[in-house]
DNA sequence: GTCCACATGTAACTGGTTACATGATTGG
DNA sequence: CCAATCATGTAACCAGTTACATGTGGAC
């Protein structure tokens, strides 16, 4: 039950049409809750429904033409609801971690390639995040909306921080095991 | 397509029936792939019928009656397969950043609390996994198996880390935000 | 015998993904 | 006028969740 507050949000910085949004998704709030755009215009439809935003007016609507979207005082009044509302962190799901437990069992062989590829891409993930750290919020000025908003950046850095360096020990330990197994028996 | 391997590698550790698998998962595998008993027993009759497990003898099949699987070649080297093959990471997803960005909109009010009791669930976690780790994994003795395992392990625990530590700076920011606005007019 | 815990399962629903359909606008 | 791109949407599918159904065996 996250994506339409995703979307109130999204609306609420900037009313938008559909493929706005999914663009806006792509660079900023997909960040740490992506979407399609079949689901946004999905969402789109029963937010409206729900009386949670409207159409803008001055566009006439039809196929091929855009829509654009703003919030309505009902959907600012629920977001902030759902904001303030006790909810239970998901437990971690992940495949990775996953299958370094089955490689425990069934060996590690063809594991490297693929875990070098994951560092490099949390190493891209880094730098693209901290660069929008440098454009968006550089020392001095802010704003508590800032503020909120750097702490949820830092949150992205810190984790790919995180993954980068796991990664890395990772990857020593995996060669360590196969330098060891094809030392034993030329596999 | 990863609670089937999460299933084949728990029986290769062990030969289960459901409930069991079930109960194992809850506190090993599941820190990292939870599933319920449902999903289990689901995925239990699909991997039967692709010959990837079959049910052990000595159990008559009735309902109500234990029925345990072991994995056959066919599964082992279907998990190694999948252990092997290149997958993309999945984007985060997290709602707790998300409503810290939509608190940067709406406010910040009655966010509080709920971040209290998410570092409270957090530090217990983390207090959970050091424990398994000072059981299971005493320093000296590792084989590689246990080198692996425990390199999950401390995912888990340097992700509980920064959370704990995440949010120890999180409640710092709402709370100074928080004592801003209740200076200004009193909420 | 009744109740409760154990054990296996079915059904309906929800949210996310993939593939495809269709109209409008624009550049050549 | 044709192709490419923009923009909105439909349909089918898949994985995970929630609620419920059914049978067995042991405790009382």
């Amino acid at each position: 039950m996250s994506l339409p507050h995703a979307i109130l949000t999204a609306l609420l910085e900037k009313p938008s049409s559909g493929l706005e949004l999914t663009r806006r998704f792509d660079k900023s709030i997909g960040y740490f809750w992506s979407a399609t755009h079949q689901q946004i215009y999905r969402e789109l439809g029963k937010l409206e429904a729900e009386g949670f935003i409207r159409e803008l007016p001055a566009a006439q609507p039809a196929r091929g033409q855009k829509k654009s979207y703003e919030v309505l005082p009902a959907g600012r009044g629920e977001l902030a609801r759902w904001t303030a509302a006790a909810q239970d962190p998901k437990p971690l799901r992940d495949t990775l971690l996953l299958r370094l437990r089955a490689a425990a069992v069934v060996g590690t062989a063809g594991l490297e390639a693929d875990l070098h590829r994951h560092l490099e891409l949390h190493r891209r993930q880094l730098a693209e995040y901290e660069e929008i750290e440098r454009r968006d919020f550089p020392p001095g000025r802010d704003t508590p909306e800032d503020r909120l908003r750097h702490l949820v950046l830092r949150a992205g850095i810190d984790l790919e921080t995180f993954w980068t360096g796991w990664l890395s020990g990772a990857l020593e330990e995996v060669a360590a095991l196969s330098g060891e197994r094809a030392g034993d028996a030329a596999d």
